[in-house]
DNA sequence: GAAAACATGTAACCGGTTACATGATTCT
DNA sequence: AGAATCATGTAACCGGTTACATGTTTTC
């Protein structure tokens, strides 16, 4: 249930049509929430039909019309107050470590590129987690530009702040990551039987 | 698709019924893989039907029977083949990091009191996998005990190091979420308005 | 002239959640 | 006598994925 609320988030930015949500940020990978675009468009009409956003008609183009979304003052209610609720924590269900915890099963050399596929996969979120915190630092392709914008100066610095410290966190989780792989890799050359033949 | 391999995982241990399989490990805790009781029956069918696992009908006390299931040489196949595979990496999406990036819209109480359910969360976190470590380590309620007891002596040392592999990464990942957790506690007293009226 | 981007969807499926159901047995 | 545990499920729902569809316009 939380597109619904990545949606509102992004709305008190701007107004935005739905193919904007998914390219700049549902779609893309710099954002904390995925979302298909044939989940978005549902999504919309449904948040329209509820009231919490408005959508216009605005030309495209020379002839055709496309769906402009913004939020309306349910929509900010809305979103403040599950901003206020707690969250519940789902389960653990990783399957990556299910399977670190089963290695002897791999042939070892499996298990070393699954491991090295780790810290390739997240060493390219070390780097745009990282790219976009200096975005928000330097305010150069800041994303979170639209939210400034739509906001008096002096909460700037508060807003920039919450974001660094998000996408901090997901950086530090994401170099976590690859030296735990790092280990696991270690872990493999020591168990490697020696051929000493 | 992983609760399949999840319950292969365990049946190489020892054969189990899926009370117990619900019991002590997947409605459990202590595992990598939460699942419903309502989810693992019908898998345990499906999975015998397509030959990866064979019941047999044991009695249950005085009347009744239970069924009890163990793994085939094509649900060992099965297992190993999935083990040598890459497993994709799914999109990120993270509600409590949504919300932190959008603290601003919170009241700072709430927020605070979320970062502290954050931290009370991964602490439960660390101290179940130090547990889980420590059983390991030392052999006493080792929840791999099934595994080694059905796998030869040489084999254990391999055996146990994997797991301990797999439970440390569980564990850094918790302290990071704690010392994100905190870093945000500290930046919401450093934005606190001063009260110096 | 072809490819990429713009814009918006539908339909089938799939894994997981929630709520509910049943009946025996053992523990307090 | 009542609660907890053993044992096994069904049914409805819900969020997300995958595959497919359509037509325009801009860029190479």
């Amino acid at each position: 249930m939380s597109l619904r609320y990545a949606l509102l988030a992004l709305f008190t930015g701007r107004a935005m049509t739905g193919y904007e949500l998914y390219k700049q940020y549902l779609g893309s990978t710099e954002f904390v929430w995925h979302a298909s675009s044939s989940q978005i468009y549902p999504e919309l009409r449904q948040m329209e039909a509820e009231g919490l956003i408005v959508g216009e008609q605005i030309p495209w183009r020379d002839r055709g019309v496309k769906t402009r979304y913004s939020i309306t003052p349910a929509g900010t209610e809305s979103f403040k107050a599950w901003m206020n609720e707690p969250l519940p924590y789902a389960e653990i269900r990783d399957a990556h470590h299910l399977k670190a915890a089963y290695f002897e099963w791999a042939d070892p050399d499996a298990a070393r590129s699954q491991l090295t596929s780790h810290i390739a996969h997240y060493t390219t979120l070390v780097e745009r987690w990282s790219r976009l915190i200096d975005a928000l630092k330097t305010g150069v392709n800041s994303p979170a530009q639209p939210r400034l914008d739509a906001t008096p100066v002096a909460e700037h610095a508060k807003i920039v702040r919450f974001k660094v410290f998000t996408y901090e966190g997901l950086l530090r989780r994401a170099e976590g990551e690859i030296a735990w792989a790092q280990a696991g890799l270690a872990l493999l050359d020591e168990l490697r039987p020696s051929d000493d033949t």
